[in-house]
DNA sequence: GGCCTAGCTTAGCAGTGCTAGGAAATCTAG
DNA sequence: CTAGATTTCCTAGCACTGCTAAGCTAGGCC
């Protein structure tokens, strides 16, 4: 009885060190370099042990790894936005999600490049998805959904952009204040 | 001498030949599906013949796929743009955009998960990316390049995440007409 | 004729994700 | 403590990937 919950413990434990090694290779290396060859080392067992915790393979690992991402940037962007409203709010948690895609990029990528069915404003969304958008909505004051899906998109194409270098880096700073007056509400009324 | 600019001509063609089955069959079935083996089968020929034309390989395929697919991005937005402004401007080429992803999702993928150096609003750009930078500067009457790059960003941003199904498709045509009120000259002044 | 140079193909390498089959360790009784 | 059952794990291998070295074969040139 006790070594059940032992060895359900060690297999839990086991799961997440593969999560840890999948997305610290990753972040660090991209996708491409995160192999079941090399992800097996790295928990000191063979290959198939991978497929008893995710039968999918290399892609329920990405999934997982993505829905843990969620939880991250969601917990991100409400502490930055933590006190704050209106343009300072928005800059906060806009600077707050461009950092979490700039730490993690490799997990950035799997959150987005990965199809996780539905859409954020949808009632039957998985739970990470729907708590990050709600952060969003709340930070720009949007109850109806379309407004945070164009804030979003903003967000999203920004953090992709300037990994791809698409961006030019030092001009960071006035992207975000770009975004904290075209998203923010409008100061005369 | 004829015979030397016939083949060339030759060469060209089929180079041509396997941007276009290359671009096909990523648009239908993803880069996945892409191997250089189905490339060579398609054009008729052996891998090693794909090597004379692309030496960089797949890589360098896509890379040429993706330039295309910039142009062609950039004679679009201005076709939809013609003879509009202000907001129909932004909204005509929002839509034009979008479009573009839709039709081809695969060439857009190549054209942005690519590492193309450079940032768009740069001097030393590549010229297809440049032109395609500058569609957007004037639509929305940017001449500093901060503004067009929160622009981009959010229409790239709303590209990737209509296709990976976070966006309600519903919603698009509102999506869109924020995009004007939040880019556009604003209204009183 | 003999030679040389393109253009092309065959065959193969190292690596990928994934899996069938059997070995070994562990637990459950008698 | 032993014998059987069960879980846990590894070895070996498949089909596939991008890519390349080596050689074959056709055409032009002397």
């Amino acid at each position: 009885m006790a070594d059940q919950t032992a060895r359900r413990r060690r297999q839990e434990e086991r799961g997440r060190h593969i999560l840890a090694a999948a997305r610290d290779r990753a972040d660090a290396q991209g996708w491409a370099a995160v192999t079941t060859r090399h992800l097996s080392d790295a928990i000191g067992y063979s290959q198939p042990v991978l497929y008893s915790h995710f039968p999918g393979g290399k892609a329920e690992i990405m999934l997982a790894v993505a829905l843990d991402g969620f939880v991250e940037l969601t917990r991100r962007c409400r502490a930055a936005r933590d006190g704050r409203q209106g343009r300072s709010a928005i800059e906060a948690v806009a600077v707050a999600y461009l950092d979490f895609g700039g730490d993690h990029p490799a997990v950035y990528e799997a959150m987005f490049h990965q199809p996780i069915d539905t859409p954020f404003a949808h009632d039957d969304t998985r739970p990470e998805l729907r708590a990050a958008f709600d952060v969003l909505a709340e930070t720009i004051g949007d109850d109806d959904g379309t407004a945070t899906e164009v804030f979003w998109s903003a967000l999203h194409g920004m953090s992709v952009l300037e990994r791809a270098g698409r961006m030019r880096p030092e001009h960071r700073g006035l992207r975000v204040s770009e975004l904290g007056v075209r998203f923010g509400p409008t100061p005369a009324r």
